[in-house]
RNA sequence: GGAUGCUUAGCUCAGUGGUAGAGCGCUGCCUUCACACGGCAGGGGUCACAGGUUCGAAUCCUGUAGCAUCCACCA
């Protein structure tokens, strides 16, 4: 074995190795017996390159299939790709822009085939970086979301819901994109707080000298929709207002003349109380107008600047121009009461960046409300649970309080509508331009002439179908029969909306299944102080340069012990480093074990042992094996990375690999070939088992230590299975004394400032030396704490110093005499605190009510305290006594 | 405005009724024949605050404060 281990050429060997053999290749079929276990990848976009959260998510997939695969399951961990409609046009339109084409001169089809050239050549880089994390998918295996199959899925589910009346088309307001040109949803939109003004305009009343009130102010963010209203609006009971409810107004700058109507939505507080109505953009305003039957005037082209329904010298403004004219219009007239500066909250396009406006127009629209309804049973049920659990809220909030989903996009990219229109508009949805004429034919009587609806779908249509698409549903495959529904989702909190909530809603309806049984969500990846990462900031890491650096074991093994049930975790180099330095002591352990000539050997029974120490790390080794399995079942990945480190290092490498050594170089044969062999075992134990979390330095050990047959891989190997051999017990218990004893004789050196070469002398009572089997551990006393052991008072107390172990005394044998008075006042101490312990469980246990209410293994337990607080107790008081004989 | 989290050692976080834990950092000692990306030994916390429930609260309940995130909000 190389002195260092060089994850670069090792990650090279195993990622290419695993392909060649095609050690993760799926067949449908092949694995009949073996119980299913599968997970669908959420697909990132084809225009993604891996960034931490990415490294994150994945990782955790692969723990999860690693080890499922090593349990005997039949695993399928599918991957695919998005086509990431709205994101992937800008890109390649941008890309064309720059050569100098124009994607409207180009025209639909061959920009369409601009798109899937690009796609061929750099679409998804991402797949490649995810092999250099170590991800054990089938790389020959990718679904596209726009690819045959999925497209026929699509147009399937598309037609199914538009036959049941779940997709309909309506002309309403929709948030609009005037940049993109394009609907967008409600979750494309971010809301940003920003400056602006609120300008208090006047209205006059038409006939205002009859009311003695001259006219009405509203206040407004946006004076140049003024030129949209219908009327103005004010609360009924209003006391301001309540006389001029019927009132009409003269709408300045126009001709028109609009009514005052009374509304329960208007909130009294705000503005002036009295809102102006322009149904045509605003959202509230449209509800508004409808209860009042008021007109929709529409001022605005899709690119968001003034149309012709309004006077001539604002038509072709954008809306800063009209804004501006408008105001200083207004101000000639005297109408202008006065502007407030305020920061409120504007939405724009989370893509484009552009203002989004609420706009009129014709959209096609899936009825989520009625299929949140299952899609809530089945999460209620408990039949979809969230890990953890309290996300079952958020996605509960959004559901019940759902609104009908735009589904349609004025964009190229992506799943064409399959929608034609008749002469007279009529709709005709079929699965092609033929089966849509045959149905025109048969409802017309003759053969019309038919024209395709332009629009797309929003790209969380196809990916909402992902869990059985990606199953070549509607085929009536073996493996959807088999693997749907999926085992689990791992997704972050983000997309819960996006895309989780409409997985639920869609596959419930089409499949009347549910897509998976587990959505674990994952926590965000912030930087090292929980700040956000982003380019602006420069704290942003790239998990490719981390893997470089410190390998992607160790980067995984961060990942996989950051994975806390929280929100978010901060991920910093130092923490990875410390991790990587993890790697390389398993690296160092492993050839330790190489140089002794330990070997692993899979006929070992672990029953057969009968060294205490030997007992001991095999007690242990089981323990953690079970801790780890519980962790990674529960996806505590955490609790598996701790359990693993904390054995592999503060127990195999700190104590047992120690106390091995002195055996080592002894002469007990018998012994010795037990110890390399329990030692073998062990670390092949551990290398086992942290082989989901670190796949490629397991992978060279189980070669380097033969663990796995010449040609085998461990990542196709069995997990380890092993129940604790009886007695085991009392060997722990015993090499644990012997582990306290040595601590305790190496602090007392520290604290006494004794040099660590030198051998002290101690001395242990006969007595004790039965009780504590000190002579079976005399040689690891010996080596570790590097003494030399007596037994019986041979030491003159006057040139010693003690420590108790668990009621065993140890002296310390110096080469000057002691300041019996400091040693005394240095046990008293210790004996204080002993007693002051004890009387605290004395108490408790005095106590009446925690006789009667605490539970019987709790008493037990702080009995058992008390006995053993008691007899370190006592003996150490015997111990001074003696002490103060000594000087007397 | 509505909701959900979080507040524990210098830092980052576990622990969720029974005597406060880890990693990193820090301090001292050690170039001991697997490993200085190492070893040994230490120091360090009235578990945000105030009430309540309980024999017993970091843990459960109520309230307060601060922080974070999501949703809503263009008068």
């Amino acid at each position: 074995m190389d002195k260092t281990f060089d994850h670069k050429s090792i990650e090279k060997k195993f990622t290419n190795k695993w392909e060649e053999q095609k050690i993760f290749s799926f067949s449908p079929g092949s694995k009949p017996s073996a119980q299913p276990y599968t997970i669908m990848l959420p697909p990132p976009n084809i225009t993604g390159s891996l960034h931490v959260g990415h490294a994150l998510c994945y990782t955790l997939q692969d723990v999860l299939i690693r080890y499922k695969r090593m349990k005997g399951f039949d695993v399928l961990w599918q991957l695919g790709l998005d086509h990431a409609g709205i994101v992937t046009q800008l890109l390649v339109e941008k890309e064309l822009t720059s050569k100098g084409i124009d994607r409207r001169q180009l025209g639909r089809e061959k920009f369409i085939d601009a798109v899937w050239e690009w796609k061929e050549q750099s679409g998804g880089t991402i797949l490649n970086q995810m092999r250099r994390l170590g991800t054990s998918g089938d790389f020959s295996r990718v679904c596209f979301t726009m690819d045959e199959q999925r497209q026929k899925a699509v147009r399937e589910v598309f037609i199914k819901l538009y036959n049941d009346s779940l997709i309909y088309r309506d002309k309403r307001l929709v948030n609009w994109d005037p940049e993109l040109k394009s609907a967008i949803s409600d979750l494309e939109i971010v809301n940003k707080e920003v400056d602006g003004s609120m300008w208090y305009i006047k209205y006059p009343l038409v006939d205002g000298e009859s009311c003695g009130q001259q006219y009405i102010t509203i206040a407004t963010t946006r004076p140049e929709t003024m030129l949209a209203d219908v009327a103005v609006a004010v609360h009924p009971d209003d006391a301001r207002y309540t006389g001029l409810i019927g009132k009409r107004l003269r709408l300045p700058l126009t001709d028109r003349v609009i009514p005052i109507v009374a509304d329960e939505y208007i909130d009294r507080e705000k503005g002036s109380g009295a809102l102006k109505v322009t149904p045509a953009h605003d959202f509230n305003d449209f509800e508004i107008g409808q209860r009042h039957g008021l007109e929709v005037i529409n001022i605005l082209t899709p690119d968001a600047k003034i149309n012709d329904n309004v006077a001539s010298e604002y038509r072709g403004l954008t809306q800063d121009q009209a804004r501006e004219l408008i105001l200083k219009q207004l101000a000639d007239l005297s109408l202008l009461e006065k502007e407030e500066k305020i920061k409120h909250f504007v939405p724009y396009a989370d893509r484009s960046g552009a203002r989004v406006e609420p706009y009129i127009t014709d959209q096609w629209f899936l009825d989520a409300p009625k299929l949140a309804v299952e899609a809530i049973r089945v999460v209620e049920s408990g039949e979809v649970r969230f890990v953890p659990k309290n996300w079952e809220n958020t996605y509960f909030d959004w559901m019940h309080n759902i609104k009908p989903w735009c589904i349609s996009r004025q964009i190229w990219w992506g799943h064409q509508i399959p929608a034609w229109y008749g002469p007279d508009d009529k709709i005709f949805v079929a699965n092609s331009d033929n089966d849509a004429h045959a149905l025109a034919e048969k409802h017309y009587g003759r053969r019309v002439e038919l024209r395709r609806d332009e629009d797309v779908l929003d790209t969380w249509f196809s990916s909402g179908l992902w869990t059985f698409t990606t199953l070549n549903w509607p085929d009536e495959t073996y493996e959807l029969k088999r693997r749907h529904p999926t085992d689990v989702l791992i997704t972050g909190f983000d997309i819960i909306f996006f895309w989780v909530a409409r997985m639920i809603m869609l596959t419930t309806y089409v499949c009347k299944q549910i897509p998976f049984k587990d959505i674990y969500i994952h926590a965000i990846v912030r930087d090292e102080k929980g700040r956000k990462m982003s380019k602006s900031k420069g704290n942003v890491l790239d998990p490719l340069d981390l893997i470089d650096e410190f390998g992607a074991d160790a980067l995984r093994f961060t990942i996989a012990s950051l994975c806390t049930p929280t929100r978010s975790v901060n991920m910093g180099e130092e923490r990875i480093a410390g991790y990587r330095n993890f790697i390389t002591k398993l690296w160092n352990a492993t050839r330790f074990l190489v140089m002794n000539e330990c070997k692993y050997d899979d006929r070992f029974d672990v029953s057969s042992v009968k060294a205490s120490i030997n007992q001991w790390i095999i007690a242990k080794v089981i323990r953690t094996i079970a801790d780890t399995e519980n962790a990674i079942e529960g996806y505590r990945f955490d609790e598996a990375a701790k359990a693993i480190y904390q054995s592999v290092w503060g127990m195999f490498c700190d104590w047992y690999l120690e106390l091995v050594k002195p055996i080592m170089n002894g002469n007990n044969q018998e012994k010795i070939v037990e110890t390399k062999l329990t030692a073998g075992w062990a670390i092949a134990q551990f290398i086992k088992i942290l082989h989901p979390i670190a796949p490629f330095i397991t992978e060279e050990l189980a070669e380097a230590f033969a663990i796995t047959e010449k040609d085998a891989f461990l990542s196709a190997s069995s997990w380890p299975c092993y129940s604790l051999p009886k007695g085991f017990d009392k060997s722990t218990e015993e090499v644990e004394w012997a582990c306290q004893a040595i601590s305790a004789i190496r602090s007392m050196r520290s604290d006494m400032h004794l040099p660590p070469s030198d051998i002290l002398k101690i001395v242990i009572s006969e007595a004790d030396k039965t009780k504590y089997s000190v002579d079976k551990y005399e040689i690891f006393i010996q080596k570790l704490a590097k003494v030399d052991v007596k037994y019986g008072p041979t030491y003159n107390s006057l040139t010693t110093v003690s420590v108790i172990v668990e009621g065993c005394v140890i002296k310390i044998a110096l080469d000057q005499s002691v300041d019996i008075q400091k040693e005394k006042s240095r046990l008293q101490a210790e004996l204080t605190k002993l007693q002051a312990d004890s009387q605290n469980i004395h108490a408790r246990l005095a106590n009446q009510g925690f006789l009667a209410k605490a539970s019987e293994s709790v008493i037990a337990d702080h009995k058992q305290q008390l006995i053993s607080l008691e007899t370190r107790a006592n003996r150490l008081q015997e111990f001074i006594a003696s002490l103060n004989n000594t000087t007397s």
